[in-house]
RNA sequence: GCGGAUAUGGCGUAAUUGGUAGCCGCGCCAGACUUAGGAUCUGGUGUCUUGCGACGUGGGGGUUCGAGUCCCUUUAUCCGCACCA
């Protein structure tokens, strides 16, 4: 009997969803496993190949936690916020809910035909208001906590209006943006107003002016990961840095918090090392340096304390804050042309030319803290605002930047540390002998930094400090389709709305463009108020919505909390996370100063959300192409093309098979090519083929329904997993598809005896008792590892050594082996063998091992390394009798030419080797 | 520039973690059944060589009885960060 994909998977996509097979609950007297997906952003392109490779390793996974006895929680929703589906929206005037709704349930239509055990009863979309009522509610706590460096947690604000109350900022050692310091009288005499702005600097969620990153393409300020070489990554329009006045996020608070966490997490290292760079601690000195002639003292952060020797001038940001007050009289005209030079510069241009050095002499000096000397102080846009105090020493010397600015302006570069040629360029070593450096001559570069830092401290210059690449997240986007701040204004501060006052729901309008004076489109909401005064107009960013949807999915339809104690404490944290590293430094980094914070509020009992993750590869795209020979409408095959003069034209590889172009099929693919001529070889047409971006432009895109329409979804998900290792990129490549749909074909044909479902109830040999339990042991252990891609191939092997066998006691557990990989022929299968139940449930079978142990073995015997015969002998003989044996063997003399062998090496079940 | 990863037949890949390199699949070749099939089954298929055999895991060197695997060095490709002081 035919192997019927279309209806058996139709019957039982159908059965599972009526039983409701993959809904799960909290049961105490089960294990729970939580297998968590990256939920999509439902694009209105639908999903391509590519998507579901995550999501059949998890549910593979999900299927056979479960069958060893897990209570497993396998969840998928929707991250249905975003910017594509509001820009759709200004171009067409469709509302983004619409839009949204119907991508959503395209999604759903195709993630439904791959046989997933989502349990889809626990399905949240970010936009539905009952979901993103958890949001606000997660901000205003943010709003209302700050973060106390002592404790290393985030603590209610009244507690920090208790201390200044009592000692002012006297003993505080809290989380802010700017140090501040004042007296508890000081706090007490300031009016509301001023008190607000105070708290501003602590707060967890807070309102400042300072440079974003402002893309005007998209009319909205973007984070940090949402920019990418001064482009902004969604449209890849021009990023300009801008001051502005903007909700953030103060993720810094917790910058060594998420650097610690990453030493217990299962993620692969690459990931980790991405998380560590991406926060940047680095270890130095914060200093002042004296500016002559003036009381302001120039704060400077510096890794190298140990270079202070050599540090010959100082340098600013241009937007620093003492420009104005650096800058004399003879040097303002240079210094204001420079400034508005670096002004008109985009962040781009400013990329590209980092090579270049430019800058200006303010015409202030300060004074070298060491030596006394005086050194000038330029500005100069090598220096970044936002890192650090936006004020470095420089070190000509050991520094390139530093070197190549010295050249440029003609200023002494004073070597430090032995050994370098600094004629031509700068030593930037890290280890090495100090010189010219008073009391360090002579240590080596770390000693130096510790004395230095001993010195800096003891004379009351400065002291040690940690300091962070990582910046506070920029956390509102001047856009509609977002979740709305909870947050109104009144008497120009900032307050948060009444907890029973949530969700504050996005209000319907119907121009999603900005006012016409600048205002984002929730400005355009008739009555866009709370009490009389107004709301807040810009909306969350992306990563709001996608920070703890983890943790609601635990307790989806709760409207008392964000989720239930219970729940939390039995489903904890995510086991295992399955999705792509592109978000590395964007909701990796969010969910987990997220999921920390709620910790702190003892909102949630685990300090990390992620415990183990994996990152699926990128499913690139293979283009095909045919060759039209130059000015005609004839097309050369692949091989023939060099005796032509061609032009390569991408062909949609939905017409070609295994590089085989379908004649027909591509002259009815577009009207140009209805009367195409073919030079075909071996009466067949080859198409030429490369590793492309997978887009629509490249008519490479390959959409799953198309192959599960034609092989099936279990012949889809065994080949996306054969495809190769998972975390790896690979493309798309249709072709082999067959092998695998084959298999499955030969599989289901074991079970049928001329047509008829029929099992041999005889029992298994011991070579079929040998294969299965072989079978079992590494399918077990690949789904453990991940190695998805040689669990297809150990299918394959198991079903080329049973030949013909149609044995139940062999085929029954085959079965449940395969049920994570190929849910819906396993549970054909299942039922026409008379189980009970769904295979979902069966349990897993256990190997027996002695049918793994051989009895003999053909050890391979080398002489000096090189493999000559292979010498059989029963297992267990000690080390000294294999040797005897190989002495004993005739072939040995014939490779020793009769001479005694100077030394026999045994490895036991492994190799002999014998040295001549 | 810094950090991370990868490199094996015509192609995707595998290798018990230092022990017979190339499992499994695609493709290709031959055959069987058949005769419009892109179906099914069987066998073969790293390179060179008529053969014996030699060579072979990006290149070069090393450790070892033995290296795809470990060490040094180098090249190429991909990814992340990027004037981070």
């Amino acid at each position: 009997m035919e192997y019927y994909f279309r209806e058996i998977e139709q019957k039982w996509r159908q059965r599972w969803a009526e039983n409701g097979v993959y809904k799960v609950g909290v049961d105490p007297a089960r294990p729970k496993f939580y297998v968590l997906d990256m939920f999509p952003y439902p694009s209105g392109a639908g999903l391509h190949v590519g998507h579901p490779l995550g999501y059949i390793a998890s549910d593979i996974y999900s299927r056979y936690k479960r069958l060893r006895g897990f209570n497993v929680l396998h969840p998928m929703g929707y991250d249905a916020f975003g910017l594509p589906a509001e820009q759709y929206a200004i171009q067409t005037g469709q509302h983004p809910a619409v839009t949204t709704e119907q991508n959503i349930s395209r999604y759903r239509e195709q993630l439904d035909k791959l046989g997933f055990s989502f349990d889809w009863s626990r399905e949240i979309r970010t936009c539905d208001p009952e979901y993103y009522r958890w949001t606000q509610w997660a901000f205003v706590k943010m709003f209302n906590s700050c973060y106390c460096n002592d404790a290393q947690q985030a603590r209610p604000i009244e507690e920090l209006v208790e201390h200044f109350e009592a000692q002012g900022t006297e003993g505080l050692n809290v989380a802010c943006g700017v140090p501040a310091s004042f007296t508890a009288e000081e706090w007490r005499a300031m009016d509301e107003a001023a008190k607000e702005g105070t708290l501003q600097n602590f707060r967890l969620a807070y309102r400042a002016e300072t440079l974003v990153n402002w893309c005007p393409g998209l009319g909205t300020v973007l984070a940090n990961d949402e920019v990418k070489d001064g482009l902004s990554v969604r449209g890849g329009f021009a990023v300009e840095q801008r001051p502005m006045t903007q909700w953030f996020i103060r993720v810094t608070a917790y910058a060594e918090r998420l650097l610690a966490g990453l030493d217990n997490l299962e993620w692969s290292d690459s990931l980790k090392e991405i998380q560590r760079n991406w926060i940047g601690r680095s270890e130095g000195a914060q200093m002042f340096f004296d500016i002559a002639g003036r009381d302001e003292k120039l704060e400077i952060f510096t890794t190298r304390p140990d270079t202070i020797f050599g540090v010959t001038f100082m340098v600013v940001a241009p937007e620093h804050e003492y420009v104005p007050l650096l800058t004399t009289e003879q040097n303002r005209e240079a210094v204001e042309q420079y400034l508005e030079q670096t002004k008109k510069r985009s962040e781009r241009e400013r990329i590209a030319e980092t090579k270049r050095m430019s800058g200006a002499f303010t015409g202030s000096y300060a004074v070298n803290p060491l030596n006394g000397k005086e050194i000038p102080v330029y500005i100069s846009d090598y220096v970044l605002a936002g890192y650090g105090t936006g004020a470095i020493m420089a070190v000509p010397a050991h520094d390139s930047r530093d070197w190549a600015f010295a050249r440029h302006f003609g200023i002494d570069i004073i070597p430090v540390v032995e050994g370098g040629d600094i004629s031509e360029a700068s030593y930037d070593a890290k280890s090495g002998r100090m010189i010219n450096s008073g009391f360090m001559d002579g240590l080596d570069v770390k000693q130096a930094i510790a004395a230095m830092l001993d010195e800096v401290e003891r004379r009351g210059l400065g002291r040690r400090q940690v300091n962070y690449r990582l910046r506070d997240a920029i956390f509102s986007r001047q856009r509609y389709w977002g979740e709305p701040f909870p947050i109104y204004y009144k008497e120009g501060m900032a307050r948060t709305l009444p907890e029973e006052r949530l969700p504050l729901e996005l209000p319907a309008i119907d121009d999603f463009s900005p006012t016409s004076d600048g205002e984002p489109p929730l400005a355009r909401a008739g009555d866009w108020r709370f009490d009389d005064c107004l709301l807040e107009t810009g909306t969350m960013p992306g990563f709001a919505g996608s920070s703890a949807y983890y943790l609601r999915y635990m307790d989806p339809r709760n409207d008392g909390a964000l989720v239930s104690r219970e729940a939390n404490r039995y489903w904890r944290n995510v086991d295992l996370y399955v999705g792509g590293i592109e978000h590395a430094t964007g909701h990796l980094i969010y969910s987990r100063f997220w999921n920390k914070f709620l910790f702190d509020l003892g909102e949630v009992c685990e300090d990390e959300p992620f415990r183990k993750l994996v990152n699926q590869g990128m499913i690139q795209g293979r283009s095909n192409f045919v060759y039209r020979v130059a000015g005609t409408n004839k097309f050369v095959s692949f091989g023939l093309r060099d005796g032509y003069r061609t032009q390569e034209i991408h062909v949609d590889v939905n017409i070609v098979s295994n590089d085989r172009l379908d004649l027909d099929a591509f002259r009815a693919w577009r009207p140009e090519f209805a009367d195409a001529e073919f030079i075909l070889e071996d009466g067949r047409y080859i198409c030429g083929w490369a590793v492309e971006k997978m887009s629509k432009s490249m008519f490479n895109v390959v959409n799953p329904d198309s192959i599960v329409e034609r092989y099936g979804a279990d012949t889809l998900r065994m080949y996306e997993m054969f495809l190769g290792p998972l975390e790896q990129s690979k493309p798309w490549d249709t072709n082999g598809i067959d092998g695998v749909h084959k298999f499955l074909r030969r599989l289901w044909r074991l079970f049928f005896v001329s047509d008829g479902f029929a099992l041999s109830d005889e029992p298994a040999t011991p070579a079929e008792l040998k294969t299965l339990h072989k079978t079992i042991k590494k399918i077990g252990d690949d789904i453990e590892s991940f190695s998805f891609n040689t669990s297809v191939s150990a299918f394959m092997i198991c079903l080329n050594e049973l030949g013909a066998c149609n044995k139940r006691a062999v085929l029954r557990p085959l079965v449940v082996l395969l049920a994570p990989f190929a849910p819906h022929i396993a549970e054909e299968l299942w039922e026409r063998m008379g189980e009970d139940g769904s295979v979902c449930d069966a349990r897993w079978p256990e190997y027996d091992g002695q049918y793994l142990v051989e009895d003999s073995f053909d050890y391979p015997v080398s002489f000096n390394g090189k493999l000559r015969f292979k010498l059989p002998l029963p297992l267990g003989l000690s080390a000294a009798e294999i040797e005897q044996a190989v002495r004993a063997d005739p072939n040995t003399a014939r490779y020793t030419d009769g001479r005694e062998p100077k030394k026999i090496v045994v490895v036991p079940g492994k190799i002999i080797n014998v040295v001549v």
